[in-house]
DNA sequence: ACCTGAACACCGTTCAAGT
DNA sequence: ACCTGAACACCGTTCAAGT
């Protein structure tokens, strides 16, 4: 049932996801899913676990960083083969024990690395749902616009979101002639999350430097 | 009739906003509410709109990186008076022309503190949702638990979750001492944010020392 | 005791009937 | 032409009636 629900959402859509339509791709009487499932929240719980277990285990032996690096991209292909799990993920109030499991191992990675718990619990925040393999986008720039609807966007904005329209024109005009969609979503994720990689190494430098210094202030402005 | 729904999602919560409820408010029938707005979607884009109009504009003359921290921390002051706000933006499938203009005010600071577009371009991804004063955080522990709760979870989940249960002890036994609530999200946010802030500045010094290389690469494994 | 059809309390939106 | 009540096509879930 878990499955069938998850490859409905993965065909139709999450929206496409009710009890009445799953009972119905089940050949199965509506109220009969609530045999198996307190509601449909129970429902959606289950969903997000089916892809938490499909993410590779860690690599064993690595450094912290290219081990949580590892885990974090293969968090993403899981992610990635089911385009309704973020959403869904994002909409959880209480997260299941394999979502706790997850997270605990990720902790775990820190820690060995050398990370104090304090700063480990501020790297889990700063992380966020990128431990899980995705961001939220503000603006989806990743589909390849028409070039003609394209030309017309840039006529018409032009006055008035010019920075806006020079980083389209440039990185369209770069898309054209180079990879096919305008925007590699998979080198943005990791550009991003090597800039945090990056920040963390060096704060986990000066924690080991400087050991237990005020533990709420940031890098800087601490 | 924006602010009558901006009002009723402060007091009521995100879910209570129905258009049927909204006109039952304005004393109106459900059908009014049409002549205002096509549909549901367009009213979400109206309240965003509200939101977005209370941020502070950004401070003159200061340097990127204060002019960008200052703008993000007014974003975030508005939205913390919207508590639904920041899920209604991450549902949006288009940007408004206020959420555009803002956008666009963002990444003028970028490039006018130094910043190729290209690299604003990766910028703005990293940033993400941040810029608009927000981050998806994936389990809340902001809340203060119940001592009692608070103890019986930790003899109950030390076993399976020992990582987080490490965490959640120092965090909340500081907490007890110190502050009110088991964890600052204020300061959380701060700290992601000057993380990211610092390794921006980073990589503009590394970009102005050797201009226009790999587009694309990340900080470290380019 | 178990299963299930109908019903309840909602949605957003269409549409035809009324003015 | 404008307004609006009823209706449509859905929801998740309750509950009582049937076996």
């Amino acid at each position: 049932m878990l499955r069938a629900a998850v490859a409905l959402a993965d065909e139709s859509g999450i929206d496409s996801l009710s009890m009445r339509r799953l009972a119905e791709e089940l050949d199965v009487v509506p109220m009969a899913l609530y045999k198996h499932v307190a509601n449909k929240e129970q429902l959606l719980d289950g969903m997000v676990d089916v892809v938490i277990g499909e993410i590779d285990p860690p690599v064993r032996g690595a450094a912290w960083k290219t081990a949580v690096r590892h885990r974090i991209l293969a968090a993403r292909r899981a992610l990635l083969r089911h385009p309704w799990a973020s959403r869904v993920l994002e909409s959880r109030t209480d997260a299941t024990p394999l979502v706790l499991a997850y997270m605990d191992s990720m902790i775990g990675l820190f820690r060995a690395g050398g990370f104090s718990v304090e700063l480990t619990h501020h790297v889990m925040h700063a992380m966020g749902s990128r431990l899980l393999g995705f961001t939220q986008e503000l603006f989806d720039d990743s589909r390849s616009l028409d070039p003609e609807v394209r030309d017309m966007l840039i006529r018409e904005m032009g006055k008035q979101f010019p920075h806006i329209v020079e980083i389209v024109k440039v990185v369209y005009h770069e898309a054209d002639s180079v990879v096919g969609p305008g925007c590699d979503d998979q080198a943005e994720f990791e550009f991003a999350l090597d800039l945090l990689l990056d920040g963390l190494e060096a704060l986990l430098q000066r924690e080991i430097q400087s050991p237990a210094p005020s533990p709420v202030r940031g890098p800087i402005h601490g």
